[in-house]
DNA sequence: TATGACCGATTGTCTGGCAATCTGTCAATA
DNA sequence: TATTGACAGATTGCCAGACAATCGGTCATA
């Protein structure tokens, strides 16, 4: 704990053009690997909502130390896809109606943000390569093909979250998704959703390549407000109400 | 990891008046006390961005085993407090002013989004205990009591997240706050600028009392806009720039 | 039916250990 | 002189094993 700011590494990518921006190599530890096999298997559903994590069991089953899993856990914990209880261990939570409706909300004002600043802040490839998520995403509608809906919309909004320059929001919205993913993963694949929600998003693409903020936050609220519908048609089967 | 719906506890805080909410017992877990103490070590400044974590050294210092020191890393890791290199360790986060800019922008979002719930959701109740921090904060001023001040501020936040309704905006903010303390400590502390606060702090609250959505929005904006601005001014000695 | 005592399962935490990797030093080299 | 290579100490990444505390459930008892 000496202070150490001679051996602080401040990487900052300077705006300066092309260079060789970030190179870092670096070498992976196995927690992080844990960490994130254990969101997979939540996102995929392996692990689903009220499932208990038994850490001798799980440490097991991914060849890793029970500390390990412990550290593991933490991470999760801290972004709230498990639940740890004193004693009784962890669990992965039973997201409630109304809890998934205070998400949605923010996730309105944040994605909003997040469109009005790229109208502005986009540059001419991102938004090239925006319009060709929507057309990604456009074929899998066609082709019927949900995994490549699923992709091509997180990509589609990657793109956004990246060219709206503040990565916080980027950062915060990550977290929000990864704990509606369940609910998601059911609404998206709802039948007949998949055309609307392409229109959806070429409202949103239309209004950033036009440059209009207004116009693009009201479309992305109009979208995340949909999905919500949408999520909360899907979410009845799972939870009587 | 068998399911184990059985001993699931989706405790629910009901709506219903007075009643005995929720009075869980929940033992201490070691690990919690070890994050919050390193929480506070960071709020407190003992210690300061750029500062270097060994795992050897802070475990005897609070003398916890090692293996407990790491979940708490992780826990802080995920929180955005500290920054673990690879086989580099743990250190505090140097924080730039462009990324504390970020930061303020999506405070700004999301305690003006707060501060316009409140102005229809808080009670009667709750609206009182607002006024009555504001007057706290109101004569810690005219004391020039800097603690208290603090203190205050924190409570007449606390309140209005807590009234506004939304857990998730709360959450959210919580840990964008952390990520600031540094630059908030030092620039509440500047002379100047408490009356301001004062003022700026009475608008808000005086929108939310007279129900005024929009105008307790734009008052807590710009709150936010000028602590910003005074956090820049502190931000000068720390970082040349 | 309610109470209390017991028991296996699981968690919380510690100790100790060891290989891998980093940092810094210093000599050898170009 | 500046770079390279080799080495040593410090530190991290990960593991195995252990043990007390606590939990959940069962069963006998009142």
């Amino acid at each position: 704990m000496k202070g150490a700011m001679s051996t602080m590494l401040t990487h900052k990518r300077k705006a300066g053009p092309v260079a060789l921006g970030d190179i870092r190599m670096s070498p992976r530890l196995l927690v992080d690997d844990v960490a994130q096999k254990m969101r997979e298997l939540i996102f995929s559903g392996a692990l689903r909502p009220g499932d208990r994590i038994v850490e001798t069991d799980l440490s097991k089953l991914l060849g890793v130390s029970r500390p390990l899993l412990r550290e593991a856990i933490r991470t999760l914990q801290a972004e709230r896809l498990c639940i740890v209880t004193p004693h009784r261990g962890a669990h992965i939570p039973m997201l409630e109606w109304t809890d998934a409706v205070k998400i949605y909300d923010v996730r309105e004002l944040l994605e909003g943000e997040a469109c009005a600043l790229c109208a502005t802040a986009i540059r001419e490839d991102e938004l090239r390569e925006l319009e060709q998520a929507l057309m990604r995403f456009g074929d899998a509608v066609s082709a019927e093909a949900p995994v490549d809906r699923v992709e091509a919309t997180r990509q589609f909004y990657a793109i956004i979250l990246r060219a709206c320059g503040n990565p916080i929001i980027e950062e915060l919205l990550q977290g929000l998704l990864a704990r509606v993913s369940f609910l998601r993963a059911q609404s998206m694949h709802r039948p007949g959703r998949a055309p609307f929600s392409y229109a959806e998003m070429n409202a949103i693409y239309e209004a950033i390549r036009d440059r209009d903020a207004d116009h693009a936050r009201e479309a992305a609220i109009r979208h995340v407000r949909n999905a919500r519908d949408a999520a909360r048609a899907a979410f009845a089967p799972a939870k009587r109400d």
